[in-house]
DNA sequence: TGCATCGTACGATTTTAATCGTACCTTTGT
DNA sequence: ACAAAGGTACGATTAAAATCGTACGATGCA
């Protein structure tokens, strides 16, 4: 992911949705959008066509129906999105986060368990 | 917060800076603004009636020099950013966030102490 | 008094994201 | 063969965010 490509709002929902399923045509996730947000079809191509020129997307052109496929891959991305996040909100302290995250009651206990999971597993890497 | 007050990055930096220093002058913000960031006087001054109209700031028009207020806490405001945030890239799993955010080493060893003492208060508490 | 300074008001502009309409090419079934 | 269906290309439009220029009122001081 080069420089400035944060993708935004719209572009996310369409990464996600090729994260999830791996290369598609844009009928495929135009479908996939519309099942929770209603759009056009020529403007979902137009995103990704734009997506595509952009580096967010590769294209497979070999045939008539072009195949689209994320570029970057998710982990990548979203570690991205999230040090943008809490550099812009939490002034890049990733503990003041968490602890907002386990205030606001945002965590089910399971969570919290998994949570301190991966802490034991950090810090027994770490020692 | 009313319903999509959602805070544009412009507007943020203008509510943390409300938030850091409380009611203030247009004139003060925007240097404060100015500090890492070049924008037009007027510029600031347009952003911050615009918040007023939105809702985000309370102004004070009793002096000449307008005083403004941001009417959301910093707490409420952030936390509100934190569940779209958790529920748009994370599937509103609190815990996918926090393995990503300790996996990619952006958390140093002070916060991950920081981040078990905060999950053993919970802990207890809710035991 | 008058002029430089600092303030707000307001319309216009720029930029970017997002959306859509229309043209036109390809494939497929009859 | 040809019409219907489904695909891409592309320009135009809309909407929202952000920025700026200019007008003009208040204040203060030489």
């Amino acid at each position: 992911m080069n420089e400035k490509n944060e993708p935004t709002k719209a572009e996310l929902d369409i990464l996600t949705i090729l994260w999830k399923h791996g290369p598609s045509t844009v009928r495929f996730v135009h479908d996939q959008l519309n099942a929770f947000k209603e759009v056009n079809y020529t403007t979902t191509l137009k995103q990704m066509q734009l997506m595509a020129e952009k580096g967010l997307l590769r294209r497979d052109e070999s045939s008539m129906k072009h195949i689209y496929e994320a570029i970057e891959e998710e982990k990548k991305t979203k570690s991205l999105l999230l040090d943008r996040f809490v550099d812009h909100i939490y002034g890049g302290s990733a503990s003041n986060l968490v602890m907002q995250l386990l205030d606001n009651k945002k965590a089910s206990k399971a969570e919290l368990d998994e949570i301190r999971a991966v802490l034991d597993q950090l810090e027994r890497k770490n020692s």
